[in-house]
DNA sequence: CAGCGCTACCACACCCC
DNA sequence: GGTGTGGTAGCG
């Protein structure tokens, strides 16, 4: 919300500040448009965000890229025009520092911008890390989605010079995309995990045994690229939920001992630091991608297509080779087709741990939007907020590790029994308490909030518990000799297992109302943010059952 | 007249020992 | 010395 906030304020600014230089004129002149002219979209500007405005009032099937223009100081300005046309003007040696904007929020392939410094590396040989690099994300594609492909599917670009080695992999997957690139590096990030854990142990001289140990607890990310990751489950098919807690981090530091060796990946920089081959700085919003046979400014090293590429696109009458590759190198340019499936990978909606210090005491929590990890308990909040015509939701939940209390924030539905009626602007909470098995109200309403309404507990019905306790059986009677299989899904950050992991902590017994109130009070502010969060996941835009999420193995 | 979106890093405040 | 925060230079 704040981002669309910035943008908005930084927009009028903008206006104003143009009309300010050229006010309108008084004289209104009407002017026809020319029908017989052919639809020929090529504008320039000089702000990203007026040439997705631009796109935006287009009906034709227009694009925004950014031209580098300036040497030195890496100055773009942004070009909206159709694929097609771009492909005439471009073809024809007439743009030379030309990059996509891979837009934000928009359908794109799996793609990689991979570098390292020779000098500083002579041992490495590139085109085997390469080719060991798409090994690996073609087998995490099938382990996570199920997808299969392999490296004739993998648009590999060159780019290198003698200093360098630099390529772009562009994944050319079959009816398949991801939402947009923030999920593309989540995926990338969660995929090459064991390579951090690698740089990790190796730069604190610890033994990866020590450290998959170590990782356990991390809250903070301790590794500069960042290395956290969490799923968000929706898809009632797959019923999958997992999230990043403690419990979840060891098992992948026991299942690492069996995945595949990933030290081929740390390079190191020209000052001697250890990094990654795989550039993860190329996953912002609106991030810039060089086109096929472009160059950086003040270089003449074009992208051209890698003597070791194994992708040849489908040869077609009416388009060139050439235009294929340029076509197959764009990364928000998905074909769509009625199978397409989209994948993501969340890594921000349940994994926020936070550390809340009060006088020694400490608490965990995580959090999500709309369904928790136990979906008996969501249809049952769900079915106490469907009443008398009202149709209520979940709009987010947050749970408390050492009292095992489920806070739902919910949306439409404002039944307060404390005032015997419902609030006119203000949203209620569920509050399950998995401890005592009961569940209680309360609301966001200042007046309720000011007096510390509570309302009477009610038991939870009998296969809520009896599914909670089941479930807390099966994990205590497993635990110990499972390694890397697939846990119960439906198993919440751990609940059992992780008052384990966290009970050096001294924590307060009762739940403390400050606590709800720290969880829940940002949840206001979200509030109106609500629509735009709920386009973000995707419901407005994409349809459900083309969104197929994570499958971890 | 005019880029954009970060993150790594620093300075500083505050707390605790 | 540990931890959180706010501002920014500079990278991709």
């Amino acid at each position: 919300m704040k981002r669309k906030w910035e943008a908005r304020l930084k927009q009028i600014e903008e206006r104003a500040s143009h009309y300010e230089r050229e006010p309108l004129s008084l004289v209104y002149r009407p002017r026809l448009s020319k029908p017989e002219e052919p639809p020929s979209i090529w504008k320039l500007f000089h702000r990203q965000t007026q040439a997705f405005n631009f796109v935006k009032s287009c009906k034709e099937d227009v694009h925004v890229f950014a031209l580098e223009y300036k040497v030195g100081d890496g100055q773009h300005i942004y070009l909206v025009t159709t694929y097609t046309q771009l492909w005439f003007y471009y073809k024809s040696r007439n743009l030379l520092h030309c990059y996509e904007v891979i837009p934000e929020n928009a359908v794109c392939k799996l793609y990689f911008d991979l570098e390292f410094n020779r000098l500083a590396n002579p041992g490495a040989d590139g085109k085997k890390m390469v080719a060991l690099l798409i090994e690996h994300v073609c087998r995490a594609l099938q382990q996570f989605y199920r997808v299969s492909c392999s490296a004739e599917d993998v648009l590999n670009l060159d780019s290198s010079t003698n200093e360098k080695f630099s390529r772009h992999l562009i994944f050319q997957l079959h009816d398949v995309a991801f939402k947009d690139n923030i999920h593309v590096g989540n995926f990338v990030r969660k995929m090459l995990e064991p390579a951090f854990h690698l740089i990790a142990s190796e730069d604190d001289d610890m033994t990866p045994e020590t450290m998959g140990h170590e990782f356990s607890h991390f809250s903070e990310t301790p590794v500069k690229q960042g290395i956290s990751f969490s799923k968000k489950s929706t898809d009632k098919d797959m019923g999958e939920s997992w999230t990043t807690n403690s419990k979840k981090l060891e098992r992948l530091g026991s299942a690492k001992q069996s995945s595949p060796d990933l030290s081929f990946l740390i390079v190191k920089n020209n000052v001697g630091e250890k990094h990654l081959f795989v550039d993860l700085g190329v996953y912002t919003r609106n991030r810039n991608f060089r086109l096929y046979k472009s160059s950086k400014i003040g270089k003449y090293v074009p992208l051209e297509v890698a003597e070791d590429n194994k992708f040849y696109p489908v040869q077609s009458e009416n388009i060139s080779k050439e235009n294929q590759y340029f076509l197959s190198a764009l990364v928000s340019n998905v074909r769509f087709s009625d199978t397409l499936r989209i994948l993501t990978c969340d890594m921000s909606q349940n994994k926020r741990v936070k550390n809340f210090n009060h006088t020694s005491t400490s608490v965990e929590t995580i959090e999500g939007f709309q369904c928790s990890p136990y979906p008996e308990i969501d249809q049952f909040v769900l079915l106490l907020v469907n009443k008398n015509g009202i149709k209520g939701g979940i709009r987010r939940w947050n749970y408390f590790f050492p009292e095992e209390l489920l806070v739902y924030d919910i949306c439409k539905y404002r039944w307060c029994e404390n005032i015997g009626r419902a609030h006119k602007s203000n949203n209620i909470m569920i509050l399950v308490d998995l401890k005592n098995e009961v569940w209680y109200q309360k609301c966001h309403d200042p007046i309720c909030k000011a007096e510390n309404f509570k309302s009477d507990c009610f038991p939870l019905p009998a296969e809520v518990r009896l599914l909670f306790l089941l479930k807390e059986e099966e994990e205590f009677t497993t635990d110990e000799t499972r390694d890397s299989e697939t846990k119960n899904p439906h198993e919440p950050s751990s609940s059992a297992s992780s008052k384990g992991t966290f009970s050096d902590a001294d924590w307060d017994n009762g739940i403390d109302d400050a606590y709800i109130l720290e969880a829940t009070e940002d949840a206001e502010l979200a509030e109106a943010a609500e629509n735009s969060l709920l386009g973000y996941n995707g419901i407005d835009e994409i349809p459900d059952e083309l969104i197929i999420e994570v499958l971890q193995e």
